[in-house]
DNA sequence: ATCCGTGCGTAAGGAATTCGTAAGAGTTTT
DNA sequence: AAAACTCTTACGAATTCCTTACGCACGGAT
């Protein structure tokens, strides 16, 4: 599980550090709003600590700018006890606010209320396409053949390109929708990386990489997953 | 938005029922647990307010029965400060933990915060006409022939075009509209391209290109999407 | 009814855009 | 140090966009 911390006060950007490393959470820091912006961009945070009284950006300008290409909770952890302030953080898109002092146990347990229904669809179903088994709770594809089973190594970008097409079956996924969740809200034209990475995905996955029948390109205007037809066909 | 209250303080009961009225939200109340976990059952809330201190069943057990059948946001609001009673709530599965007394206005702030991520996006409905089905939401239309469907590929200029036409039925939508929405507001002339647009269009949605019945022209102003007449006719 | 001008439908071809693939440099991870 | 990952650049192929050209239908006037 990874996490985000953003605040300006280095001692207890710290102490938050060490408690939640010990934790056992994966954790980034960041001094001001802008870092906090560019780190969240670049690692995906599973969620989002923020201090708001920040330099360059402030708290409520960073939750703007998350919320204009990702869904990562976000708790706001200040000093500013007005009610006013909770409204301001809440409505820009913050999902809780403490108050500083807090106490660290009630601070772990909003942690992981938060953190809870990212991962709650624990029972998540293996998807299955062709010879492929996609196993989004364990990470893992696996690629049959013949009988026996092989291990699909995918990079983490490849990953998340998998899983943004895959939760969303013959539905269009525009290329501009693509580049900002993985790559951040400025990434809105594509220098061909993009290009590259469906490339790779399909030679990991597809039967005929040249010839693609789930990772199918729709042309101007993005990509699409078509799974298996099912066998009872509605119309 | 439907959001269950459950206290056994009449007085905050009837309090927050008003006031939670007037921002127009339909409110159910409880004054026990076990009413609480009942009314849950029967009306699917989108939304849980919780105290913690109730007869019957305690707020913590009334989560617990919960969150065996249902995901819904959970709000605890209750009068107890200690970090141990807000562990306790939140790691059984709470999402929000409010002490009384509490500050309106971050309470209704709160409830917006849970209650965001509930709207999913909802999918348009598919147009249907003649044998053509579109669906806008995942870009794609299909065309029955016979038993079967096949896919029908649309350019992204004749999804726009398509798209301003479908969506404001039987109006007349004038060129110079479709020009400037399309190739924007300096293309106010037709040097020809609209009329191939349309050529391209009624060769793969209509069942008689030469005789259009959907897409139809309006001489010297512009076109006009005709959908087929509902079986209920208002005159 | 006939004539004619304007607007519309259709076809063909070149220009521009987009996509897939390969090779390789720079960086990070192992 | 080696391997893996990310991203850039380049070029051919396919698709889409737009121009040009021509024939026909509609409407108004004679």
């Amino acid at each position: 599980m990874r996490i985000l911390i953003a605040d300006d006060d280095p001692q207890i950007l710290r102490a938050l550090k060490v408690t939640l490393r010990a934790r056992g959470y994966e954790i980034f820091t960041a001094g001001d709003g802008a870092e906090a912006l560019d780190l969240a961009a670049q690692h995906h945070p599973d969620l989002v600590m923020l201090d708001l009284g920040m330099p360059k950006l402030d708290g409520v300008e960073v939750i703007q700018g998350l919320r204009g290409w990702t869904q990562v909770p976000v708790l706001v952890v200040s000093g500013r006890t007005d009610a006013a302030d909770k409204v301001d953080a809440l409505d820009a898109g913050a999902d809780d606010y403490v108050t500083k002092p807090f106490a660290i146990d009630e601070l772990l347990a909003r942690i992981r209320a938060l953190t809870r229904r990212v991962v709650a669809p624990e029972d998540e179903p293996i998807v299955t396409f062709g010879t492929i088994s996609v196993d989004f709770s364990a990470k893992q594809v696996l690629r049959r053949r013949g009988k026996a089973s092989e291990n699909v190594r995918l990079t983490p970008t490849e990953w998340r390109i998998l899983d943004l097409l895959v939760h969303s079956p013959d539905k269009l996924v525009t290329r501009e929708s693509l580049l900002t969740q993985i790559w951040g809200p400025h990434h809105t034209k594509d220098t061909g990386y993009l290009r590259l990475y469906f490339a790779q995905l399909r030679k990991k996955l597809e039967p005929v990489p040249s010839a693609p029948r789930y990772l199918v390109t729709v042309l101007g205007m993005g990509y699409r997953f078509v799974p298996d037809a099912k066998s009872e066909r509605v119309v």
